[in-house]
DNA sequence: GTATCGCAAAGTGAATGCACTTGTGATCCG
DNA sequence: CGGATCACAAGTGCATTCACTTTGCGATAC
């Protein structure tokens, strides 16, 4: 008999649904399984999610905010293109707030604070230089977002926080030339070590030329990164 | 017979829903309509603009991304609270993006460019140093994006754009007072002028002490932002 | 053979419905 | 009389539903 065989089955809970979704689309936009341009089906990605469009809607907005997705209406969410110029723009604002952030925290932290930085660096940066792209770029924004919390400025975290998903794949690109990786395991001592010796001047100089680094070699690195998308994650060519 | 008097009405045909309540409830947000801290009713929103809770909740989404809002889960949307600190954080930020803006321009404008941007000052700027602050702060804001605009880097005026909104009533606040009244109507023409001569040490330099001034006062401005806000708009006290 | 119209499928936009969570006040017990 | 417990109301979280827009394709007319 047609009976209910199938209780109406009381939802087995979510409990986070959104944070999770949004967790999730995030990743997928910064790491380009969503392909730059690429348009994205709602009712597929809340498929492959197991839930409605509600919360995939939800979060696409957030991503749109934050400059990882673009929007049209009656046509829906796309994927920002990848773009040189753009790239450009971001490190150059990057380069600004980067500097403020050296600044500000020179200025502002207490010895034991510089110390704190210096830990956090020391911990997270990689053993071997070596060791995966990935996790060097981990211990980079780690650092870079450490320094940043340490002015007590809460919309530089943010607003850093917020580029570093959107650069984050040039960093991993970038990380894999020796030049870059060498770099930064240096600079990062120099720029610590500067504002250790209350260097306003030094430590700003030293961040700009850090980040200029990356920035000069943007046009090579944005197209090596349209390789990997393109030709999928791990492939060596 | 009980026939159906009421058609199904086939809905009036609102066209643009989304973007119409995002704009309502933004300026709302930046006037302190929705007052700083105090919760909003999502359902009581959505009766008063005549829609569903579902573009509300979308509005609220991508304000809370822009700074404007904030969000508890399974509480609910707050406009932001009013923060002397977050105030002179969005300053000491907006400084470092606002001192990029001239040497940038200063850096890549044509000379028609220059002429460009002083025409939008000389025809947005009030005839008269006793017009509303809001007129005033209108054209102060849109000489700054125009600024922006000329340096071609689409992030900064994305994220000046943002800020614009959530420092509005500080302006406004500012504006009131001859000190900032008679200084924005100055400045913006030496800018201008160090721009033109393609001095971009000197350009940098006015627009910090520009900005630095309002940021000086941010204590003062926050506690007369607090009385406007609770004493109600137009009222003199 | 080509252009245009129209229809149908796909997909977005918003409204509604319902489950769950949170806060609050009344009741009951200590 | 004070404090814990429960019931109810208010409000959020997400799923579902339906309307409208866009688009691709095929038929028809020229």
């Amino acid at each position: 008999m047609a009976g209910p065989l199938e209780q109406p089955r009381p939802r087995p809970r979510p409990a986070d649904t959104g944070a999770r979704v949004y967790e999730m689309l995030r990743e997928k936009a910064i790491n380009y399984e969503l392909r730059p341009g690429a348009h994205v089906n709602e009712a597929a990605l809340a498929a492959e999610l197991n839930v409605s469009r509600t919360p995939v809607r939800a979060a696409l907005s957030r991503l749109v905010s934050e400059g990882l997705m673009t929007f049209v209406p009656n046509k829906g969410f796309f994927r920002q293109p990848l773009d040189i110029e753009t790239i450009k723009s971001l490190f150059e604002v990057r380069m600004a707030l980067e500097i403020l952030s050296v600044r500000l925290f020179a200025e502002r932290a207490h010895a034991d604070q510089v110390d704190a930085l210096r830990a956090v660096w020391r911990t997270t940066k990689p053993a071997s230089r070596h060791a995966p792209p990935d996790t060097i770029v981990e211990a980079d924004e780690a650092f870079h977002l450490a320094l940043a919390r340490g002015t007590r400025n809460q919309e530089l975290v943010r607003l850093l926080g917020e580029m570093n998903g959107r650069i984050r794949f040039v960093r991993t690109v970038a990380m894999e030339t020796p030049t870059f990786r060498d770099g930064a395991f240096v600079e990062h001592d120099a720029i610590i070590d500067a504002i250790a010796a209350r260097d306003m001047a030094g430590a700003e100089d030293l961040m700009a030329r850090h980040i200029r680094l990356t920035l000069d070699d943007v046009t090579v690195l944005v197209r090596e990164m349209v390789v990997r998308i393109y030709l999928g994650e791990g492939q060596g060519a």
